[in-house]
DNA sequence: TATGAATGAGAATTCATTCAT
DNA sequence: TATGAATGAATTCTCATTCAT
């Protein structure tokens, strides 16, 4: 009998396996024999999986959305303050940065390379998703939210490029007292 | 006689005719063929100007350094208040927002395909003109023009890639309620 | 399983192919796409069995010089006199000159594209293998055989670019007579 | 008034400097670019001077033929006797070793790259003139001259490519006594 | 006459994809 | 299902040649 669950979880592996090939060269600069090498395949095989490079691609892309779609759900403590929430939001961040920037480059290399055939508006709710996630987590008003997400997408930007110029930590602690300023002082009566 | 050309001239405007072709498209998406084609010469005077497809990118990048330098010196009127420089900054980056999305994007491109000989780390000096300029012009201390710096690109990034999520002028106008309130809580006594 | 294909035995045969092809019109003036409609490939084959279009001349250099060398050793039967061996050793030539004027016309390509990283002095190697050999079988002074080596590299020249000019057999007929009569002086007494 | 003199003999000595280039690298390896470099002038006067790059190879092989012509004709002195003018040629060869080897390559690339629209078995003639310029000389019978004459074009071929396996000094009294024993041998009476 | 900027056909090479085994 | 040899279109780059100055 062919082993169809074991079909997927491959393919997921195979995914995992260049997202940072993806993310560090760039989608265009990574051969399909590159993949096949990574991930120890023949280059038939990689088109057993994908219909095509773009394919990788395309799956990559999904993959992570929905994995991290069900990573987030399960993450915060239901009794944390918003304080708190935020504190750990942010250690959440920091302790997995190095994916965050590959996650940054490689929607980028998404955003470029995506066909219009594409089902829907696929980056659109992907950034939805993480916007609306951390809203409400943190318990943040959305606006407030964007405002970190966009500031984080900054700072792995930032980090990744130019790595001796901030210090991560600093940058983090500074957000933190500035989310933190504004939500105390929103919530202060007049 | 040849021709009369000024070599540099010439090659500076052949530049910034395909900066925004490899922000679209990535630079390895671009081929040489649509480069000379945008500009409207073979592909043979394009290797008059420039030694490689790659020679392009590293020329394009500093040509940009140099120009926003000289550029961003200029700017600021000496009588300001610090409330004002940041709204006159804003301002600046809004209505150049195409324009340092490219800029971003184009940088991502340098990082990826730099080569190791290029002179020094141009990458690190690149973002330190910005970040220095920042806090001299609106005279903000390093850390909070760092933060205005980092944000800036994540707003860049966002509004590139998930146009229809935020709206810039909100983000703008919330950036700059934060940014004054931290001046003027950290110049307040007690 | 993939095409089963004897990877060394199918490199030779196109080396083979492609041995006239770069004697007559020069390594610099075949192109690729010639040796590939030659030898019934495509290039992108062509490019599975070479690392670059230098490295076919190489190879083929080398497996010429390897081929010959097994040859060469089992040529002559030990019975026979000098004299015999000369004779048999001009006929080898005579029968086999298509292929040491292309030889000759080759090792010039090599001579002058090969490059320095190339293992040792091959072509000090080749020569001197071939001055040899022809000094044991024949058993000449090697001295004499390498004039004889020197003579017969020019005649294969001459034939190949003054075809008209000179009898080959006369000429053939001529060196006989003079290593003959090298060889029996040399033995006289006083 | 123009100049025409000149621009024949400024011709003559384009046409002497890219002799070596082209001995050295072949006709196919070297560029226009190349050429005119070495020359001191641009691409576009040696399009003045020549009408192309086979052109110049032409006309360099036909002056080449001209010039070694009238030097040999003057070359020796009539009061000499066979050995003695034999000795003299050997030492003209000798001195000028480098330029035949070169002149040996050049034939090759003219060989290969003359057009059927050249006037004449240009290459017959350039041989048959050496053969008899040789027989005459030093008053040879012809099949010995072109004896001489294929050996030395052999002996040219080696030293230049293999230099390191023979002594053409040694080379040069070997043949020397090999004629000298002919010419002897063949004029005594029975 | 002399220049060298401009041209574009053609070169070597790469690489996503296919398919016989 | 898995392989990797084979393909050939497409890429970057070169270079002989032209021509406006």
């Amino acid at each position: 009998m062919p082993k169809i669950v074991d079909h997927d979880q491959h393919r997921e592996e195979l995914l995992n396996s260049c997202f940072t090939l993806f993310a560090t060269k760039g989608f265009a600069d990574v051969t399909i024999r590159e993949i096949a090498d990574e991930l120890g395949v023949s280059t038939g095989t990689l088109y057993h999986y994908f219909h095509s490079k773009q394919g990788i691609l395309e799956q990559m892309f999904q993959m992570v959305n929905v994995r991290d779609v069900n990573q987030a759900l399960t993450m915060m403590d239901e009794s944390l303050s918003k304080i708190e929430r935020l504190k750990r939001f942010l250690v959440f961040v920091r302790e997995r940065r190095e994916y965050f920037q590959n996650l940054l480059l490689i929607t980028i290399e998404y955003f470029r390379h995506r066909t219009m055939d594409d089902a829907g508006d696929v980056l659109q709710d992907f950034a939805d998703f993480y916007r609306r996630a951390m809203a409400e987590n943190i318990q943040l008003p959305q606006e407030l939210a964007d405002f970190l997400f966009i500031y984080l997408n900054g700072l792995m930007y930032h980090v990744r490029l130019f790595p001796r110029s901030v210090e991560i930590d600093d940058q983090l602690r500074l957000i933190e007292n500035m989310i933190e300023c504004m939500i105390t002082s929103s919530s202060k009566p007049g």
